[in-house]
RNA sequence: UCCGGAGUAGCUCAAUGGUAGAGCGGGUGACUGUUAAUCACUAGGUUGGGGGUUCAAGUCCCUCCUCCGGAGCCA
């Protein structure tokens, strides 16, 4: 007997073979019957007919209910009239449950609904194909790195100290002292360069911001590549290649999953390096010349992005920022005090901030004055400022949010949507 | 925290202050090529909670709750 996942049964034509999945739905028109049939690599119509199958199997029509576990054995036929091309004629089905009534009709649901029902609603096609291609911007990254010497390295979720000092963290007991879950990796990521010299992070990081809007999540994933002796310009050499990589791949091994997204492919295929980068002060003629409310020295806010973004067929890079908007780990452009090495990398299409980062203040009397001056406690950073007196070189990293990522290159418009089961302020459950 | 919007059948939504409805989903039946099939019949309601005005409130007023997305902050 063989055995195939709907997306192999190409291979199969002429022959007898076994599915094994859910009913997705069915459609009887008296003598004949159709299940439509899905197994999570695709949908497929079988066939029953009633002079071909035994009164049971062809009874099962009155008796099995949508997401119904069951096994199907037929006949692979090449029929155009089918969708995926393939249909099965029915020999046999073994019914492993009948399901009880499923909440989610093939029909339009609000998204709180949908939400409420995220364990289910991932069985939709939609759904599906989001967390596929989430899948594969997670491996190409990987590949990326591990195709140019990049070592991953795991920093704790328990930290003693905010790393910015800015956010709002989630605090938890921790043996009776107070700990903090991690907004970034970034502190661990500096001392494992130091330590390996091309690094990267790759985990959930927790904000405890009240932010509801279709950008931000309270647990979401970050990449953070982090490398000694970089500077801000090889740092945005590797920010687009690594985007341009995974973009590619992504065209590359999710053609299925972009068309059930509806995706258009001519605004990913321009995603090629090298990214237009402009600095801070020319994104702010840019905006004044658009009109946008913003005052120079401020931080861009999500309109201010888009109008950004618009202006670009590509992901832009903005760097050299206003010091006093940025974190106190950033180093000072040395032809301008007054500005930091950072960067940030904007999507195209209006789906905003992607990437974060910047190269590192390496002094360590800096560096301290920096801690300082942001009122910042100094004993939880001896660890950090000791990479700073042993050996200290420049390097620079950069944090990329993994589902603001997912969320661009599938087109989707609500980050919660492009993680398996999000959490936001008001979601803890499923 | 601020601004705006929304809570009516399992779901998506209607309903001049005057008998709460439709589509989908569910159930029963018809149909040999359906594509979110179609057709007939059928069950299904404490209109988010509390208070008030009125002969009469889903509808008007007050209050509370919940959710949504936008700002701020950020990836």
């Amino acid at each position: 007997m063989i055995i195939s996942t709907i997306d192999e049964l190409g291979k199969y034509e002429g022959q007898e073979v076994t599915v094994r999945g859910w009913v997705y739905n069915t459609r009887s028109i008296g003598k004949i019957w159709f299940l439509i049939f899905r197994d999570g690599t695709g949908l497929l119509q079988c066939v029953v007919v009633k002079a071909e199958v035994d009164s049971l199997t062809f009874d099962l029509e009155g008796t099995l209910t949508q997401e119904s576990s069951v096994k199907v054995t037929g006949l692979v036929r090449k029929e155009p009239r089918a969708t995926g091309g393939y249909e099965l004629t029915v020999k046999n089905i073994t019914v492993v449950q009948i399901a009880d009534e499923y909440p989610i009709s093939p029909k339009e649901h609000g998204t709180a609904f949908l939400m409420d029902n995220r364990h289910l609603w991932i069985r939709s096609k939609k759904q599906n194909a989001i967390l596929r291609v989430r899948h594969q911007i997670i491996k190409a990254a990987r590949d990326f790195f591990d195709n140019n010497g990049f070592t991953l390295v795991d920093s704790p979720m328990f930290t003693a100290n905010a790393v910015e000092g800015t956010s709002n963290l989630f605090e938890v007991d921790y043996f009776d002292r107070s700990a903090y879950l991690t907004q970034s990796g970034q502190l661990y990521g500096e001392a494992s360069a130091m330590a390996l010299g091309k690094i990267y992070v790759f985990g959930p990081t927790f904000r405890a911001e009240k932010s509801k809007t279709r950008r931000h999540l309270t647990e979401f994933w970050m990449l953070e590549p982090e490398i000694a002796y970089c500077d801000l310009d090889e740092n945005m050499d590797w920010a687009e290649k690594l985007v341009g990589y995974i973009v590619q791949q992504c065209i590359g091994k999710c053609k299925r999953e972009f068309e059930v997204l509806e995706r258009d492919l001519s605004k990913l295929e321009a995603i090629v390096p090298p990214f237009p980068r402009i600095t801070y002060d020319e994104a702010a003629d840019i905006l004044k010349k658009a009109g946008a409310d913003f005052e120079y020295g401020n931080d861009l806010g999500a309109t201010d992005e888009t109008i950004i973004g618009e202006n670009f067929d590509k992901p832009v890079m903005i760097h050299r920022w206003p010091a006093d908007v940025k974190a106190f780990y950033m180093k000072r452009d040395p032809n301008n005090n007054e500005l930091a090495l950072g960067v940030d990398m904007i999507a195209p299409e209006g789906f905003g901030e992607i990437i974060g980062g910047g190269q590192r203040e390496d002094d360590y009397d800096t560096l301290v004055n920096r801690i300082q001056h942001h009122d910042l406690p100094l004993k939880p950073f001896k660890w950090y400022l000791d990479l700073r007196k042993y050996g200290s070189v420049p390097h620079s990293g950069f944090g990329l949010g993994l589902e603001r990522v997912v969320a661009w290159i599938t087109g989707t418009q609500h980050i919660r949507e492009c993680i398996p089961f999000p959490r936001t302020m008001s979601r803890l459950e499923p």
